[in-house]
DNA sequence: GCAAGCCTGGTAAGCGCTTACCGAGCTGGG
DNA sequence: CCCAGCTCGGTAAGCGCTTACCAGGCTTGC
């Protein structure tokens, strides 16, 4: 191996072009006609043998593959893409604020808005959006699926208040060969434009009829816990601290939460006051005001995800208030800070990684073609009783507990 | 807005392809012949206006523009990227462990192997390779800089036990037009090799002729953490947690504090038994091997990064030693994570996502061609003591405490 | 009022690859 | 022994875009 096709045989074809910037000796990768000219042969035989296509005879196979081998060819991806309308890449978008503004002390934000800016910058979650993520776990997930296939992920954050993301994931669409959308970040008509061109993937939400979605089981995961909380612990007052106002998963947890709460004849507390953004950050700045509002708190408070939670526990332990003897909190998603927290998160877990998986896999079968994917796949969850919901270390009350879902799939 | 080339005039040029797959009618993205026939003009022209090249006629431009937002079109990236040689692309190669194996009691591994396969899965830890990464943020700020010019990220994770890594990080570099290579991806020689082809900079290490390298100050900052733990808090016994084996900034890392133990007259326990992986579960089977083994721990436990420190903690706790009372604790990089743990963590703070920011711009310039890029950038890196160290919540000792390190550039 | 330019827009080549098509050389059956 | 039929490799078209080059219509200066 080694060696460019800067030495003997590589006059002919282009010259190195327009290379000899600074730093070396820049050489333009090898094209598959030096690889041709080096074995002999003609771009076509080399194409073959690398595409496996109608075997060539041995004897050219070999003296194609020494020749690639030398020249360490591979061949480059915008060429092969143009010409086999493939380009072996999928693009994901995630949703997260990017414009991180000067930590905030306080700043009161107008009843009703659903704005999160005034989310951000609590100090003691500096840089929070930029780790930990429940988002990047999943990408794990769909790079590891796609590793399988020769895929590789692009990846492209959006601001979540870019109602004109429109643009910005056009653009990502135009450099992949399909789409993984998390959360919720277009407009159902741009939605509807996009996928017509380009198989897109939801992970949040409903398929639609040119979409298909992945998401796990909101429902069964909360009303598991909800019943946990109103009749294992019998709590009466809880609160719902939600996610971005219209995130798909933090409506359907509410809903479920809401229902299970009316049946057992208890108050839930919900609403703007009680908006959050999925960030501990944000999670910690509604707390805040909660406290600072002089309302009485709930006995519990239900998160839309792990993290919000983590920005509760903090503001509500450095005010003196004791989770889970005083109020207990609870999140959903299950990442593996969960159980390091102090006391360790009660919480449902989704099939994190898994999620990401299914996505690529149902993605790649919309992109091959292949056999009709399904368009609904909702992955089980399940309760993770841990302490801050009230339980003893560990433990776990009898009565409901472990209520596994079922996979559940809709045509 | 909306419409696709459906619709009425949008005959002659091949028709929607070999579209018509099941779930909804795809049509082919329009492309900058549907543009010019709704426009009227030549190809050439739709070209020049999307471009930006010797301005055509007002009434022109703004029939393209029109037929272009009509469209919704968006060039084809493979197909602009083999034409002007430049794909808006850069790869990032990220080391990690792929294959997590099954939970792993205290499996025993020849002592002075750099095996690191024993190191995963550990119970407490699952799925933390996927997560609050510090490679994430580095990563989130290679993206924040990409945004600004239009360029996304193509991520791809290799084994760390992956020694032929070569193929696949070419076969990157191929859909790329430059890579960021995390920690030591390539062996020189590989590395060497590919470098000569496409703009390379690596996260760890030494600029070779033809990369460039982006890293923090390991000395500085791993000094003011020795001389803290030596002189302020008087310990006498450390050992070091490394990360890889062949990891750059572990054995910088090292380095320096063996120097400063060695001045101090203080005993450092090193090597294979103190062979870590950078991971939490890692560090945890690294010190539960040490607890078994009977040898007595040294006064301060110093871990080449922060999840490598939040493993020891784990396992300290759970073994009832006292951290920071029997054992203190360090860790290196200040991860979001490093504040909330108890005790908080004391550590080192890197510049994470300013270092991926740089590495982009530096790559970038590389790109372009632009100015002559400095080759070896090291951002400054600061002590941040907090508690696992020793000292008392919140505070700082007197003496060495805030060693801002400086900018260094070699040229 | 006419020619020298300038500006504009079209035509076509080419980026590096895949593949349909074709022709040459072999094999083997009649 | 001859030709049908097959195998193998080369030639060339084309993927969707950018841009060098060119030609035609204007402007403008004398």
């Amino acid at each position: 191996m080694t060696v460019l096709a800067d030495g003997g045989q590589a006059a002919g074809r282009a010259a190195p072009g327009a290379a000899g910037g600074q730093g070396g000796d820049s050489a333009a990768p090898p094209t598959i006609y030096d690889v041709a000219r080096a074995a002999g042969v003609s771009i076509a035989s080399v194409s073959r043998v690398l595409n496996g296509r109608r075997n060539p005879r041995p004897e050219t196979r070999d003296r194609v593959q020494r020749a690639v081998a030398e020249l360490g060819f591979v061949p480059d991806s915008a060429a092969r893409a143009l010409s086999v309308r493939l380009k072996e890449v999928v693009g994901i978008v995630v949703r997260r604020p990017l414009s991180a503004g000067p930590p905030v002390p306080a700043p009161w934000v107008p009843a009703g808005a659903w704005d999160t800016a005034g989310l951000l910058g609590y100090d003691a979650f500096a840089d929070e959006t930029e780790s930990l993520q429940f988002h990047d776990m999943v990408n794990r997930g769909v790079e590891r699926a796609a590793q399988r296939r020769g895929f590789d992920l692009l990846i492209r954050s959006v601001d979540i208040t870019d109602h004109d993301a429109g643009r910005r994931v056009l653009a990502l669409a135009r450099k992949s060969d399909g789409l993984i959308l998390h959360d919720r970040v277009l407009e159902p008509d741009q939605l509807d434009q996009l996928s017509r061109q380009i198989p897109v993937i939801t992970l949040a939400g409903e398929p639609t009829p040119t979409t298909a979605n992945v998401g796990s089981d909101n429902a069964t995961g909360m009303r598991a816990l909800a019943r946990h909380l109103l009749y294992d612990h019998g709590y009466t007052t809880l609160g719902y601290l939600g996610g971005y106002g219209d995130s798909p998963d933090s409506q359907a947890r509410l809903e479920t939460l809401a229902a299970e709460a009316r049946a057992a004849g208890a108050v839930l507390f919900s609403g703007p006051q009680w908006q959050g953004n999925y960030y501990a950050a944000g999670a910690a700045v509604v707390t805040e005001r909660l406290l600072a509002s002089g309302t009485p708190l709930p006995r519990v408070i239900v998160c839309a995800n792990d993290q919000s939670a983590l920005g509760v526990m903090y503001v509500l332990r450095r005010s003196g208030v004791d989770v889970p003897e005083q109020v207990a909190v609870t999140g959903f998603d299950d990442i593996p800070m969960a159980r390091h927290l102090h006391p360790q998160l009660t919480t449902v877990r989704q099939p994190i990684g898994e999620l990401g998986e299914t996505a690529f896999e149902v993605l790649y079968s919309m992109i091959s073609r292949e056999q009709p994917a399904e368009r609904d796949i909702t992955l089980p969850t399940r309760l993770i009783c841990r302490e801050s919901c009230g339980c003893q270390s560990g433990g776990k009350l009898a009565g409901v507990t472990d209520l596994s879902s079922v996979r559940h799939l809709r045509p």
